[in-house]
This record gives structure tokens, sequence and C-alpha cells, in this order.
DNA sequence: GATCGATGTAAACACTGATTACACCCTGGC
DNA sequence: GCCAGGGTGTAATCAGTGTTTACATCGATC
């Protein structure tokens, strides 16, 4: 809570940071509620009470690897598309927002311990989390709104902007769940995009008029 | 396991359907990974090894409420909508659907921990799970076939089915998400079943013919 | 160089999931 | 009627857990 700069800290030094990396590896594999705060010790190399020293309790830490989960996914998002960049055709603007979905979808199969906290109990993504990086809503929100600035939708309202997300976000959890059929992550992304955007009244000149900018698994 | 007829069996008699029972219902507020093997005992009036007389481990009676879990939406469709029954008209089908799906999303913002569950690494509803019962998946299927027998769509492929399912997965999952704003699920959920169908050529005279059937929050 | 707060340690506490040896009691065959 | 035998529940126990407490140690500051 208390980490001065760089400057190499008391004794272990960025038990903090070190905490959080490790559970944030444990949720990738999706075990993460059977986090263990002795086995994270052990892993550190360090007495258990010592988290106590940066932790209130094992929820804590759960809630820090769910904001570092958000952190990470605005990362991918800016990987995948600069947020200051500008679309600059109808078809580009669908690539843009294709490039989004795909990430997102990729995030939630790749790192779906960590996306289902992020959901869960514990996840919160309120307005700005940092004040200087966008939100993922405002990261799709202008992807919309480019998408209709350049007449590919017809309508881009705010209940428009959360049937996407929830369109994206559905296809995302029942990828990696067992409880549905897996398929290829990137083709049916892309399938699915258009499905969605069809919904917002997507003009079919532009059906796979759209260039692929994003290609794994 | 062998639960002999309804002769009440031996000492406690039907420990294992209790302990379903008694599972599912905390899994309704959410808490069930948190699920206590001598809670449940204890609330039961019983040691904690006899629960092991029914159950391998936790983890099985985990799975056992994710099963429920199916079984519970299954009776939910099959009271929103017979499955015998069939769409008389296209504004029919469409009310059916939305039902469904209104069925759905509400299951899912009552039994959240339950729905996760089904959905987590111990939920699986494999074709058939009850060989009479017709899965949440078919259910769907044959919604969606009576809208295009009906001529209100104009595509119902086993992509468009699972696209279906995917948006009205993830508004589910939203909606009773911290991460996300929370939202009236009927109004919400009709709005959502709309655009949906639109993603596959859902045709503009249906907009708003539908009679409403369910009205719960 | 002493002080003081931040950081880590070791031991303890109550609790957990699971296993084991034992007691019970119902059922079926004689 | 009775007596196996097995399905069911009990009590004790084990290793492991999250968390707290009292204590040690280190680092920067006056």
């Amino acid at each position: 809570m208390t980490q001065s700069a760089d400057t190499k800290p008391l004794h272990h030094g960025r038990l903090r940071e070190e905490v959080i990396r490790h559970a944030l590896a444990e949720a990738r594999l999706g075990a993460i509620e059977g986090l263990s705060m002795r086995d994270l010790s052990r892993q550190l190399g360090v007495s258990p009470g010592a988290i106590y020293r940066h932790f209130e309790d094992r929820d804590a830490i759960l809630s820090a690897v769910a904001q570092a989960g958000f952190d990470l996914l605005a990362e991918r998002f800016a990987a995948a598309l600069p947020f200051d960049s500008t679309a600059t055709s109808g078809a580009d603007a669908v690539a843009r927002f294709e490039a989004l979905a795909i990430a997102y979808v990729t995030f939630a199969s790749t790192h779906y311990g960590v996306w289902r906290l992020m959901f869960g109990p514990y996840g919160r993504d309120p307005e700005a989390p940092r004040p200087e990086r966008p939100t993922t809503y405002q990261w799709l929100g202008k992807a919309l709104a480019e998408l209709h600035a350049h007449g590919v939708i017809e309508t881009a309202t705010p209940e428009d902007q959360y049937f996407v997300w929830t369109a994206v976000h559905g296809l995302s959890d029942l990828q990696a769940s067992p409880a549905a059929p897996s398929a290829p992550v990137t083709a049916n992304t892309r399938r699915h995009v258009r499905l969605t955007l069809r919904a917002l009244g997507y003009r079919a000149e532009y059906l796979d008029s759209a260039v692929p900018r994003h290609d794994e698994t």
C-alpha cells in the first residue's frame, strides 16, 4: 500500500507486486478460488504472516488480481488498437472493431480464471480506474461511434453499446466453458462480430471487406 | 447413489437429496465456492463423515449442484413454454422465443451462484443429461426453427443458434455482475431479443407485435 | 547513532476437507 | 425368529488452511 518509488525497499522488496504477479499467474489456470495463502507465501519464500502486511485478507488479493486483470485487458486493447488513432474508412472501422472483439475473446480464453474474477463479486471496473487510461467500455463506445460515423451501422446508442458488449462477452464466456462446444477463437469471433453489427443495421456492402489485422488463436 | 424408491431408508433418509437441496440453496447467494462440508453437515444434523457415504468429495457435490441447476433451468423453460407446443404465428414465435430468453436471464440472476457453477469447470450439460428431457440448447434450436418457419428470421443455422445463445448468455452474466450496470431484467431482455433477432434478419413488421407473456423481475 | 515505523518471523488458534475404525440398523435368506 | 451382511451414520484423527498475535529486524530520519 505504501511502496515508495523503486528504491528496492526493506527486507524482501516489492512483496505486494510479487504476490499479485504470482496470484495472477495462478489465476490463468482457472484455479483461482483454490488460491492458498500458504502456498503463495511458500512460493515467495516468505512467512504466511508477511503477506498480511500488504493485504487485509485473501479476498483483498483476489480484488487486486481482478483489478490487475482490467489493467491487463486494457493493455491488450491498446496493443490491438491505439486509443488515440482513428478509423480512416468504414472498412477500417470494422477492422478496428473486430480487433477489439478478438482481443477481448482471446483475453478471456487465455486468462479465464482472471477474467471470471473480473466479473465476479471481486471485480469492478468502474469508470476510470486509472484516470489516464480509458475504460474497456469507453473503448467499445469509441469503436461503435466510429462505425456509426462512417455509416457502417445505423445506430450507436448506449443500449446498442450494451448489446454489443453482452454479445462479445457471452461468446467469450462460452468459448472457455466446458459446458459449451469449443471453436477456434479468431474465425468464430469474426463471424460473431458480423452478426452483432448486423443487429445494429450493418450495411451489407461491408461484408468481408475488412482486412484481418490480428491473427492469434 | 442407491436410493431405493421412497420407502424412507435407514437412519437419516434421503441424505443425498438434502445435501443437494441445501448446497443449491446456498449457491443461490453466490457463495458457492465457500461451501463448507462441516457447515452442511451441521445444518443437516449429521456428522461430517456421513456426507462422504453419498459423495466422493466436495467437488462431487458441486458437480451435483451444477447438474441440478441444469434440471432447474429446464423446469423454468418448461414453465415458460411447453416443449411440445408449437408456435401458431410469427408473432407467437417471437413471444415464445422471448419467454425463453427471459427465463434464461431471470434464472441466471436469481440463481447466479448455481448458474456460474453450471458453466464453470463443474458444469456440463452434455446432449441429453436426461434422455426424456430436451437440452437447453435443443430448446433454443426449436424456438429458432419456429421463427424461421414463420418467416420471422432469414436464417437459423447452427452458427446462428450459437450466436443467439452467446448473446443471451452474455446478457445474463453481465446483468448479474457487479462490474456492469444493472437494469430491469424483463424490459432489458426484450430489447436484447429484438436486437439479437435482427442480426438474423428479423423482419421489421414484427417489431413490437409480440404480446408479453411473462412478467417477473 | 538512537528512534521509530514499516516489514518480516514464529507460534498459535480455530477451522476445514478427508480418512479411518467402529457402531448401528435395516433387509433378505434360512 | 434369527442371524448374516451391507448400507448408513458416528467419533476421532490427520494434514492443511486463513488469520492473529507477540516478537524480531531492518532502513530511513532526526
